[in-house]
DNA sequence: CGCGACGTTGATTTGCCTCAACGATTGTGG
DNA sequence: CCACAATCGTTGAGGCAAATCAACGTCGCG
């Protein structure tokens, strides 16, 4: 009953190792998703849509972020297997998006219509406690991110980064990474070289 | 039935705006909250202690901060009447809190128990939804004020403030608004002082 | 009244950005 | 398969925004 497409495994984990949800529930939240298959550098959301969707990465790496009036790149956020990613202000006042959502490599996402997840929420309680969790976990994890942004130096933004998301770092350039920590690329480049020699 | 208590008048308003709930159910989630009184500048939660409750400004105002490691203070959330304030973190991990929460001027808390709380979401799946849409819309709000934070240079963070918070600014020091918007209280008198001089 | 909290001012220092240029690598069309 | 272009990371010079540090005026409160 439940889709043994391997897309949906990272999907499944997601959800039991939160909530405890029985197998008629998960497979009628499953069913509710598609597949969407991204090419290296496509754009998934643009700037101006709305968006209509809450996403998940099954595989891959996907950023969001936004452009300033000056042309300045500014990373939101990275996704990878296992990560929900969406430009959730646009999505939850359906209003134009104010950031772009990109595949940085070929990505498979799934995602789920906002019409059938707000059913869901008052069919399936789980579902809607799922997603209560999830949201309150983003929340505290941004606003450590905040914190740190604002009081540490570049360099511990960097190194902290590095501690977390290895994984990512790997798949991403690094002028991408430095728009996420808030800095220029030479700047990132600088603080690199200054922890290469502290090393040696 | 409903406790006519007009400090619990702001909390009605905030559940009744969000989430349709009967009399019945809403006066069930009311009675489960005391009241709180705070002087100016007393501490509601240290950093240290565990948070046990959710945290509702009736009347006042209230902050969260931190300090770090060189002794600088962060204001991460100002809190007036109508707002929710917390360390979310320590609340949901049930861990020692890395902030405080002090009243900025003597104010009125309403708080909930977390056990309370999380019965409540089982038998009242109102007050579950209330509390997602709550997270989500901090969620968002949070985001954009990180992305003002690195894109806009001070004196546009600072306007952006007063118009969104002119009843906050009213209240709350100088030095704390500087340290809400990421810089020394020096650098905030500078930039007042430019904004009075273009005016004239 | 006198002390402490708060805001302001100015001199100096510093972290980070801007701009321009240059290798190295990747990828692409002839 | 090679040649050329585009992408990405790096380097260094110069400049600017913001922090630091120290000092001073003012207001409110014990």
């Amino acid at each position: 009953m439940i889709p043994d497409d391997p897309l949906f495994e990272p999907l499944i984990r997601n959800v039991r190792e939160l909530v405890a949800i029985d197998d008629a529930e998960l497979t009628r939240f499953l069913e509710a998703f598609r597949t969407v298959e991204l090419g290296k550098k496509e754009i998934l959301l643009f700037k101006g849509d709305t968006s209509h969707h809450m996403r998940f990465v099954s595989q891959g790496c996907l950023r969001s972020y936004f452009i300033d009036s000056a042309g300045h790149e500014f990373t939101i956020q990275f996704g990878i297997s296992g990560w929900w990613v969406n430009d959730l202000y646009s999505y939850l006042t359906q209003t134009p998006a104010k950031h772009f959502i990109q595949a940085v490599v070929p990505s498979s996402v799934l995602q789920i219509h906002r019409d059938r997840l707000e059913a869901l929420f008052g069919q399936v309680p789980a579902v809607e406690r799922f997603f209560r969790i999830k949201i309150q976990n983003a929340y505290v994890a941004l606003q450590d991110r905040t914190l740190h942004a604002m009081s540490q130096p570049l360099e511990e933004r960097y190194l902290e980064f590095r501690r977390k998301y290895r994984d990512i770092e790997q798949q991403v350039p690094q002028y991408m990474i430095a728009s996420y920590l808030g800095a220029t690329p030479e700047h990132l480049s600088a603080v690199r070289k200054n922890i290469n020699y502290d090393r040696s």
